[in-house]
DNA sequence: TAAAGCTATGACGTAAGGTTAGAGTCAAGT
DNA sequence: ACTTGACTCTAACCTTACGTCATAGCTTTA
């Protein structure tokens, strides 16, 4: 039988050794065994309790809870098991979804998109200040980064890609490049406003808005679900993606009416 | 011009008032003036302040880059609203889009729904220990408060509704009277499986399954923009019908092939 | 055998408040 | 004038789900 350790565990799962360390001092999530040495060991059993934990815990059920809800008697672990597999084929089939609707608008493709300049660059977020947000940024980061990043969105216009996926990954490269500065800035900001422009331009007018708005909100679950944007440095990194995700979201409530 | 107290303050923008002396603390909402015994005071400004730094925090950016958000000498604060007023506007939109889609949908409704026993009862989350989970339910809470769930639950099976509207509201009684016990529980969770159940007959067959899925967890919105559900003794308590909307998408994930 | 890597426990820090506690203040009713 | 109830102040401790040391013991590898 199979026994881990604490960080083998970890990594499995993607949670930290601390996480674990707690969820044992809870009574949450308890060793098979310690070693003589009083090492944790994990076996299967725990592997899939584990995976009941995090289950929940995405749903934000406080951690007592969790507790409460696996150890009721009659819990069916199996029937547990099914539901959460079947959650996953779901995520895959909502993206197939996604994707099969983004393949049909393609058609639409008409209009090249063309060169921007400075102004044109931030217009989604201020028509006025384009100076006055480039500046800051520059400040902040040094200009060598805010460049890299103009230089992918400049890129973009000149593309004219034959697809929407590819111009999603070209958006995602110049999103990933401001990503290791702060996350939450006008320059982010901006990217995430002309990110919405580009990616319209492949929806045509097909669709009502509302449809589109959607559509956009939901693009925002690819950067989550891929790892290309949620790995740093070989960690998990999701609160960037899911930064993302949200904003553009809540783009998609605001400014569209 | 207008002065309000912080209780008056923290009423109308919906926060507590540890929250109002919080900000103050830290320097993101200053009170506009102190009255002789040190009572802050807060005029129209600061109320739009806090609408913003709301704002913000729904997208979960921290309060300290809030204040950094806000405080840049650039930052617009007419356009920062209409955007706000915006998103006010697409929410109605949404929801307005949403009872359109079923309005059409209901022209399927063609099957009477039937009377139900306790097994057909709790089938949505477990078809053989119905008996076990009611049990369960009742000892935690006492007989009177399943039976009167319960009861909403059948009549909802003998009503045959006529729209989907009252339907929901139906079953949202029933979701209320058990709001009052712990909300992660089995017993709303069977809850929840069979309101999905009863909308669906409603849907009929119209729309792929996906499109359903979609459509059931946008409901789930409902209850959080709906007072009726978000209210409790005159408090503002939205964390259950959070927890609710975020269930039901859970659920059109989870369950949904 | 020594360095490198893993582990243990314990303690402190974090964000955004919730929750008392003790004391002062204000408006209304008697 | 006095009391009551509603409101406010500051200060301090509590909370969740961990992250981040610090110190020390254990294991594996060169």
């Amino acid at each position: 039988m199979q026994q881990y350790s604490v960080k083998k565990l970890a990594k499995m799962a993607g949670v930290s050794v601390r996480t674990l360390h707690l969820y044992d001092q809870l009574g949450l999530l308890k060793p098979s065994l310690r070693t003589e040495a009083r090492y944790r060991m994990y076996g299967e059993k725990e592997l899939l309790r584990l995976q009941q934990i995090l289950f929940y815990r995405e749903l934000d059920v406080p951690l007592k809870e969790i507790g409460v809800l696996l150890d009721r008697p009659h819990f069916d672990l199996v029937e547990a098991l099914q539901s959460h597999r079947e959650a996953l084929l779901s995520k895959q089939a909502r993206i197939k979804t996604m994707l099969k609707t983004i393949d049909k608008t393609i058609s639409h493709l008409k209009n090249e998109t063309t060169m921007m300049n400075h102004e044109e660059l931030y217009e989604g977020l201020d028509h006025n200040t384009a100076g006055v947000y480039r500046q800051e940024a520059t400040q902040k980061w040094g200009a060598e980064a805010v460049e890299t990043s103009e230089k992918h969105l400049k890129n973009l216009g000149k593309a004219g890609f034959n697809d929407l996926k590819s111009a999603m990954k070209a958006i995602g490269e110049a999103l990933y490049s401001a990503q290791n500065q702060n996350p939450t800035s006008v320059h982010v900001q901006a990217l995430i406003a002309r990110h919405y422009e580009i990616i319209r331009q492949f929806w045509g007018t097909s669709g009502s808005t509302d449809t589109q708005a959607e559509a956009y909100a939901g693009l925002g679950q690819l950067y989550v679900d891929d790892n290309r944007y949620t790995m740093i440095d070989g960690q998990a990194q999701p609160a960037y993606a899911q930064f993302l995700s949200k904003a553009m979201r809540h783009f998609a409530d605001t400014k569209l009416a």
